[in-house]
DNA sequence: AAGTAATCGAGACGGTACGTCTTGTCTTGGA
DNA sequence: TCCAAGACAAGACGTACCGTCTCGATTACTT
């Protein structure tokens, strides 16, 4: 868990970035606070769930202050969501081997493969809150449903035009269709996703 | 809005019911109570959205104590799914015409229908309630998921049978790529469902 | 320190009393928590001085929440000034036997004897929270300080008209040099108050 | 208001020194800083009251950075001491002229005249800080009331010496008396003081 | 008609977390 | 060594709701 936290952050990529004065006066910015804040909402939410996450709690397990959350953080569920990407990061590869029904199902299977338990939770929880809170929900939606979603519509659109999409779909109707499964097995059966699906959804999606 | 709700309880349903005491002494359950509280949960949603749709703001609007909701209901989101189902209820038929991709397209097409604006809004909310709760989770899934997979799954499994449904696919996984695609549009893209997309998914999941 | 304040509320004084409706529906005030209320405060003071002498802290240790003490009194200092209030009703009767020298000597021996160790704590910090929350030091001035002026002035008054106050001094003054020197030595020597101060004010303010 | 608080630290006065060492290296300490540190808290004083000065809206005003005002007082009580006593240094000399009465009635006067509207509200928090702060209460004494209660306590002992003292008073308790309407006045009527009230204090303290 | 029993609106209760504010300290780069 | 700037841990603030618990009043069924 903290390993795959301390991973982020390799390129220097401000997630909350504040203004761009290029030599600022005082204090930076604690690295350290940062990572212990990422860790501890990462843990308290697979331990006790996002009912039972709250800003005071992920502050006490980090041993930081509060307002050191408040400051970088619009709340509980961007810490989780910064703590989402950075881990889901690495995972999510575009291929392009020229073979469509390859591509397609090596970005399904690696999508699949990154939703697994501990994220999981995050994932749900995130969806959860993006339905609550709309000014999250369009941050959730840049940061991480938009990007996967480009990718992959970029495949399908390549498939597309050389004539690989099943017959009446579109590159935008087809990703939805993927994504659409996914998130509905995640949120509404629970049931996991695996290899098996991704060969599924490639013979259903392409010709 | 009112007028859908009044229109609920025509059997008796007792959506949350106690025991099974035929006759019991004492005042009995104040219909008028029930109505004002699911009435006035729908309208707060709508107005306020489901992060300021508190208990508290429920009882006020409808004239009623709080202890009068939470003996009925065990919170707010009940309150959501009962207007809800009581909405729903007669907007879900099974047709069985024998031509399976009529069937499938007109119980596509119903459902679509009535996934609109103002339900939409507490779907969105029932969704997100059920992954932050896992009780009222369950409960969201019995009273309201399982029943209309279901409908869709006798539906494509007849389908089935007749050897009409599209190569790789089986009942379930169709069920899960129809009502994926709802809920996506749902809570990620906010996009409208469509005669058209009812059409296309009819192609899609039958051959 | 309990006891004192358990007497408190013999006569139904209702300290911070709301509305006048003579029937009211709903649970009533708990007067279990009230008393809990005042002798926690009484006793943080005690231990750990006014500076230290938190709404939280006063809450956890009576056993309620705190938005039971904000519901009755606007913060910590009108509580202290309820439970000194309660505790210095007895001590401050109005002799009036003839004899003005003795009269003046009763009423001052006794102000002095009540201002004594576990009380004069609670009268500096509320004397201070006067000087920094004018709001509050109306109400300090309404329910403690005034009163006390007003006997004192009658007493004199009286004294006065019958030509025993020394020469040059009026009521006014006289009352403002007694409780003045009282609240010297409360605030800035901390010295204390005994019935030969009162005897020597006594001599002083009377012919 | 800036005006008096330039004119102080005429004799290097050092509020609140550090050390003894004669020479140091490094950078001095910015007499412009203090100055603005000291102007800044007696005018937000004036602006907002005592529960609203802060030490940031001080560092604020005053174009510091807070360690600048920690690093030279204990904090913000300390601060107005200083501006306080730097105002009504040149205000208070100890007459001796021989007339006890005159001499009496000029400290008073003086020392009447000088707790006017923009000082006694600082004398107000101060005198409140001290009832709050014990350690603050120390410096408080030290610096502000004990100097001026032996320069009384001095006047009144050579009257004292020569008779003219009233009956059973002592120039302790003189004192206390007057220095205790004073206060009084200051804390809890907020009448002014004016000569008026010397004169009749001095009738009252000597014979 | 009297008694019993459950519901109702009202609202106080013990809790918990919120998001903000301020404290006093620490860490920068510059003077 | 000091300074302005500003992030930090800590912790109290006053508010908002939660779900529970009295209350007196009302409404039904049972005797």
């Amino acid at each position: 868990m903290a390993a795959v936290i301390e991973q982020a952050r390799q390129e220097p990529q401000q997630p909350s970035d504040r203004a761009s004065t290029p030599v600022r006066a005082g204090r930076r910015r604690s690295e350290e606070s940062r990572r212990a804040i990422l860790t501890a909402a990462y843990e308290l939410l697979a331990e006790a769930g996002y009912a039972r996450l709250t800003v005071e709690g992920i502050a006490a397990r980090a041993g930081t202050g509060k307002q050191t959350l408040y400051r970088w953080w619009p709340g509980r569920a961007d810490v989780l969501l910064e703590a989402v990407t950075a881990h889901a990061r690495q995972h999510i590869p575009l291929p392009d081997t020229g073979d469509h029904a390859a591509d397609l199902h090596a970005f399904l299977a690696a999508t699949f493969a990154a939703a697994t338990p501990p994220t999981t939770d995050a994932l749900r929880a995130l969806m959860a809150e993006a339905q609550i809170d709309p000014a999250f929900g369009e941050r959730f939606h840049d940061t991480l449903l938009r990007p996967r979603r480009e990718a992959l519509g970029t495949l399908l659109a390549r498939a597309h035009t050389a004539g690989a999409l099943a017959p009446h779909l579109t590159p935008a109707t087809a990703t939805e269709l993927a994504f659409g499964l996914l998130w509905y097995r995640l949120l509404a059966t629970h049931e996991p996703l695996d290899g098996q699906l991704a060969t599924l959804l490639t013979r259903t999606l392409l010709r």
